[in-house]
DNA sequence: AACGGCTGCAACCGCGTGTAC
DNA sequence: CGTACACGCGGTTGCAGCCGT
């Protein structure tokens, strides 16, 4: 939503950039927000071809986008697995801790709220809960340094306090760090109500009825439809009683981290209509390889990767052990991640 | 109803990093 | 090693809609 250069019909940006290999072809760049044909068309195309290069994808899925457009859109819109809707509490409250913990990582945030993306945490924080943490900083005045600062030790305002020693002691235990349990409670969490929707453009965003059909057979088959004709995702029509998974919260591991070593699994989306959902998903960021195989053997790269999709990122070095950090969860008893 | 201020959030920008050549 | 390109991240912008007057 930038000021325009040059407004297209549909009051998307048109500007005048030029990506041409032989100089002969200038195309014009859309910029602005995205109208809905242009979500169908990166959708249609992510489902069907799969995620690689951004500016072949722009270029190949017929979209006057740069392939930087394309891909904010999809991580912050368009791919299946994001929850919208209002923050919970809970997640409130999580946010907050991490960002007590980590600054303005963004994405290491993201990373620890499924279906969340960087962009809509960091924009939660700065237009909600940063300003609620200033009027209760302004409260408890007795703090002296309280401020909307990026010092992570700075920004709770006294509200969830955590001295060096926790933190050096929460950072020396990492050593449970993978568990099939906190597995287990990631799929809870998206499993609990029907909250999770891994199409929730199609779902919320637009009335999608009847619009499935540009939908791969494979995906189709995932879409619940309702009586009311709008498509529903499929995979959230889960039962996690039927799937034994604990009620009890625990953070769901960093992506980056393989929690269970199935990435050579392929997933029949068949089978996860009605269980198992992702079951054997690969969390395992690093290599990029989310292949989720349907029955036709349309392998579909990372369309259904967990965790945010592409923003979890090996610790470099001097960083702190965030994972071991993560472990006390003593911080949330409450925790349930139920929306 | 009209207006103006405020807020939420989608999207862009700039920069750092990784990788291929 | 240097360069080019792509990606990812955090910061910022500015439109659209809400709300109070």
């Amino acid at each position: 939503m930038r000021k325009p250069d040059m407004m297209g019909k549909d009051n998307t940006t048109i500007t005048t950039a030029t990506i041409n290999t032989n100089n002969s072809i200038k195309s014009k760049l859309r910029k602005g927000l995205w109208s809905p044909e242009e979500d169908e068309k990166l959708i249609r195309y992510m489902i069907t071809k799969g995620q690689g290069c951004w500016s072949d994808i722009a270029r190949n899925a017929g979209l006057q986008r740069c392939g930087k457009s394309c891909r904010l859109r999809w991580i912050n819109y368009l791919r299946p697995d994001l929850k919208r809707g209002a923050f919970s509490p809970q997640e409130e409250e999580l946010i907050i801790h991490l960002h007590s913990i980590l600054g303005n990582r963004w994405s290491q945030i993201a990373a620890r709220l499924p279906g969340r993306t960087d962009n809509e945490i960091k924009n939660f924080w700065n237009s909600t809960l940063k300003k609620r943490l200033k009027i209760s900083s302004n409260n408890n005045t007795s703090s002296p340094n309280n401020s909307d600062s990026s010092d992570p030790r700075d920004v709770m305002g006294g509200i969830m306090p955590m001295n060096e020693h926790d933190l050096m002691t929460m950072c020396m235990d990492s050593s449970s760090s993978t568990s099939s349990s906190s597995m287990q409670s990631m799929h809870a969490n998206m499993a609990l109500t029907d909250q999770f929707d891994p199409f929730p453009l199609l779902s919320n965003r637009y009335d999608m009825t009847g619009a499935a059909g540009f939908l791969d057979n494979n995906m189709a088959a995932c879409l619940n439809h309702n009586d009311d004709g709008v498509v529903h995702g499929g995979y959230g029509a889960l039962d996690p009683n039927k799937m034994g998974l604990e009620s009890d919260f625990s953070l769901p591991p960093l992506e980056s981290r393989s929690i269970e070593d199935n990435s050579s699994t392929p997933i029949d989306v068949k089978t996860h209509n009605n269980n198992n959902h992702f079951k054997n998903s690969s969390f395992n960021n690093t290599d990029h390889h989310h292949h989720i195989q349907t029955s036709n053997n349309v392998v579909v790269e990372d369309l259904f990767g967990f965790g945010n999709h592409g923003q979890g990122e090996n610790f470099r070095m001097g960083e702190w052990d965030f994972e071991g950090l993560m472990q006390d969860m003593s911080y949330f008893p409450s925790l349930d991640f139920q929306v």
